[in-house]
DNA sequence: ATTTTCGTGACTGCTTTCATTCATTGAAAC
DNA sequence: GTTTCAATGAATGAAAGCAGTCACGAAAAT
């Protein structure tokens, strides 16, 4: 009996991949079409692996963190926007401490292929940075939360109070007069590690967090030195915000047939991170 | 100028998915179906993804580590059969230290799925487990290698210090009567604090290790309580090894038209890990 | 020994996908 | 205003993949 043996030769092949041809199958595995379409139906079965046209798609391990998989088009478009604005703020040679949420995310995006040394107690953002010489990249240790991939507890905290960067990117669950709020109690107190370790504080943060408070209390107006936003925000918060002291970097967002967001190239993508 | 800006889109999707069928694509972005052609050819070509029939398979963010590339067949098929011997002996619950080799990583792989707590100071193992509900996952912070991957200095040292954990799963570069050796100078002060944060320590090494110093000594023999490695391992450093107080685990290379490695079950593969 | 069962591989239409070509469109350049 | 050019979408024949069927052989059951 040595079909479970093949399949599980089988799945594992396409686990370490990704995705396999059914014609690769067959040349690894030495066995017929026919066979190899069996064992792929069996699998599905067991939902281990997904079969496409041409191919099965390995749909077990891979970190799928559910966080990065709710991004709706539209937000979506904003944080880009805003993204993109706050990498330009950002030069060459800076120290640059990134958090854990989606809208650095992208900003960490921005920022693959530049010079620059990176702390980040996030994981995805962490895989951006991992192979690129480029960068000098610093992780932050701890407990790793399943489900946004960043780490917490007391460990990144301390490595934080000994670390000194040039720029802290933070996001934000909710922004009100009274300051900034995130949605997880550790993730707030990092956060204010994080605030105190930075020379300049960037908030990235889209318009609909403004009015919004969230679980925990994170920091006042008065530690931001810049926030970056998409331009629907009303002029009421844009008031609050420099009236607080705080510079209010205004993304603008591509609208239909409008070009790209402001400068040189037009939207740095995941071309940069594998050239 | 829309076309960038859909692409930019269209590997975004992909991104997130890891996979994307033609025609989810279309339904998407709301261009024909030659467009979306067009868009994968030029994407391919800049190497951002890969198409397959029928769909596009993102090739981008997930860290092309080039110590990961090697990865030459021959050696694989040993790492394999080690890494499923050495999964075997750690049981449900442990709290297991994975370091960052390419056996190790291995090990890491047959483990996804389990009920364990793992400490890792290596990005690659960290991401296989960062998803996972059912694995604790604590990662030590520091200078990321970017050859490697794995998380090194000063920092790590210091917070391993403060831990122990049932078991440590270690790699090595070479291994004689003396000890264990390793390429890294810094890795080797890590892999230190590992050993001595350990209640139990396994060391994974095919047989091609054996005989060969490397860059740095690491430790003795006697801070080893087993050691993995595959049957081709001469009889004469069988006995040095376990002459040294070390438990010697062969695991059985798969021949051709042999059957399942050891006892139960085959290979433990994603069918675990999904079920 | 015979029968049954199961896994396997080959074959056959049928469907889907692919590459190529061509006409249209809309914006920029002249 | 006209030209130019890149981008798009539709159409076509070719190629690839798919489900279903059948026959063969080995192992298990009778």
């Amino acid at each position: 009996m040595q079909t479970q043996q093949r399949r599980s030769k089988l799945i594992e092949f396409v686990r370490v991949r990704g995705f396999a041809a059914l014609e690769d199958l067959v040349r690894e595995l030495g066995v017929s079409e026919s066979t190899i379409r069996r064992d792929l139906d069996a699998l599905e079965d067991q939902g281990a692996a997904k079969r496409t046209h041409g191919g099965v798609l390995y749909s077990g391990g891979i970190p799928r963190l559910s966080e990065f998989d709710e991004r709706e088009p539209a937000n979506w478009a904003a944080k880009r926007a805003i993204a993109a604005r706050a990498a330009e703020s950002i030069s060459d040679g800076e120290t640059v401490l990134l958090d854990g949420g989606t809208t650095t995310y992208e900003v960490a995006r921005q920022l693959v292929g530049r010079s620059l040394q990176v702390v980040t107690n996030s994981l995805p953002v962490a895989n951006l940075f991992a192979s690129q010489a480029r960068t000098d990249l610093v992780l932050l240790g701890g407990y790793v939360s399943p489900r946004t991939g960043v780490c917490l507890g007391p460990y990144a905290n301390e490595l934080l109070g000994r670390l000194h960067v040039t720029t802290t990117v933070l996001s934000a669950a909710g922004i009100t007069a009274e300051g900034l709020f995130n949605a997880h109690l550790l993730l707030a107190e990092t956060e204010q590690a994080m605030l105190r370790a930075a020379g300049r504080v960037i908030v990235v943060a889209d318009s609909s967090k403004f009015g919004r408070k969230s679980l925990t209390f994170v920091s006042g107006l008065d530690t931001i030195d810049q926030l970056v936003c998409d331009d629907a925000l009303p002029a009421a918060w844009r008031e609050i915000v420099t009236a607080a002291g705080v510079e209010l970097l205004i993304a603008p967002l591509p609208r239909a047939s409008e070009g790209a967001p402001s400068g040189s190239r037009p939207i740095p993508t995941a071309e940069d991170a594998s050239a």
